[in-house]
DNA sequence: ATATGTATTATTATATTACTAAATGGAGCA
DNA sequence: TGCTCCATTTAGTAATATAATAATACATAT
């Protein structure tokens, strides 16, 4: 402490990420006890009232909770809010294992197809403009591009608003972590570039038709096709974090 | 400050709980800036350093952001993390409008079918017992009682669990608030209650058998039946908040 | 004159420190 | 076994200093 030359803002959300995406990535261990608030004050060098607060973030969270004398705890995974925006991302820090992105993809297939479905009875002009304009931009761009990523986010997410349901566009943040576990896991170039495009298309002519029985039944076969492009669990060495 | 007499644990949870509760019922605007934190420490008589703690969880949660000379600003909605436990819960206290049960049905529709597909395919025997269990009580108790609810919501949270989905299994709370308002929104005795144990009994023998198809299939129907009982938005007064 | 850029200032959150109180787990003892 | 006491660690308060920001006033340039 003390060493107050330069200003560092937000300490206290610094702190919050460092410590959750430990968490998150399990670096300490369920039900074990962190380090204490001082500790983690010497630690980062920073007053134990910024600890505190991030600390607080994180059993805002459900990631910690903390009592007297038994210390700073890391709660069972189920506590933990699992769709926070904040957790999503801090997860895909890790590299993640074949089951999560299992465990993603039996989401999708169920949130994405009634998305589609939604937003083909629902979808305002401007936000199915919106899905077609990202399919154009992934016409436009280079297979496993960072681009072209970007743009199938968008086609996904442009989707989710279209449903015009705030529990749906909220899930962004889910799919946008699916996405990025997804490309992680995907063999390059499994299957031809043309194929994924018409695939998207399909999608979107259902949805501009307002045909919520084939927006569903095409999203989802979008959704099975990515899945069965995944690496099988080779071997999928669990990495344990040391 | 000063009346120290008695103790009171977790303050700065009481103090998130008060203010995230009026925020998520609409007391305060969206955009607009809440009292200062020194306001707050004189209103809740607590120390300004238990309600910036209370502020930083809200933070955590995106209902709230705070800035020096702007103060503590409530977030657009779309950043809160609705799925949050809390959060939830503390929206069942102000009465739903029509569209949230609406948004509510919308999500069921989509996980749930999927969610007894994936009990039928890898739940553990004692979770399907678990959900037989729950049908059970739900036949030894009087429709709309408070048991009654209580069974009807460990059925669809035990099939929950027997997907083995984290995803799925965290949306726990999600289906909790759903379920309480859809209460509020039904007329009472609107269909027979025999009628509706006979379609839940249909979805556990579907998951039972291990028939992944039918099992979606009768969650679909039980949760269209459920939603085909909604009270009309006759008038549906929208109770603005004063 | 109007627009644009630059200080000044007041406000409010941010951060630190030091101290007190309460809760808890365990050790020691009857 | 059950009780008491103790040490530890979080919970809470208070006082103070610092940094970020919005608004205002002022100056400059076009």
């Amino acid at each position: 402490m003390s060493d107050r030359n330069e200003y560092k803002s937000n300490i206290s959300q610094q702190v919050s990420k460092k410590i959750g995406s430990d968490i998150v990535n399990g670096v300490y261990q369920v039900g074990q006890a962190l380090p204490t608030e001082a500790e983690f004050s010497t630690e980062f060098n920073a007053s134990r009232t910024s600890v505190r607060e991030a600390i607080k973030m994180l059993s805002a969270k459900g990631l910690v909770s903390s009592k007297p004398r038994r210390g700073i705890r890391v709660m069972p995974e189920e506590a933990w809010n699992i769709f926070d925006t904040d957790i999503l991302t801090w997860a895909l820090k890790g590299k993640p294992s074949f089951r999560v992105v299992t465990e993603f993809f039996q989401l999708r297939v169920a949130v994405e197809p009634e998305a589609a479905g939604l937003a083909a009875q629902f979808g305002l002009p401007e936000q199915k403009a919106a899905i077609w304009d990202a399919l154009g931009r992934m016409r436009d761009t280079e297979d496993k591009s960072e681009d072209a990523m970007s743009a199938d986010l968008d086609f996904h997410i442009g989707i989710l608003y279209a449903t015009r349901n705030r529990f749906y566009i909220h899930l962004k943040d889910f799919i946008r972590s699916a996405l990025n576990v997804t490309i992680q896991h995907t063999t390059p170039a499994a299957a031809s570039y043309d194929e994924v495009l018409a695939t998207h298309e399909r999608v979107v002519r259902a949805i501009e038709a307002g045909d919520t029985q084939r927006a569903r039944m095409s999203m989802r076969l979008l959704i099975e096709d990515a899945y069965s492009l995944m690496k099988e669990p080779d071997v999928d060495i669990e990495v344990t974090a040391s």
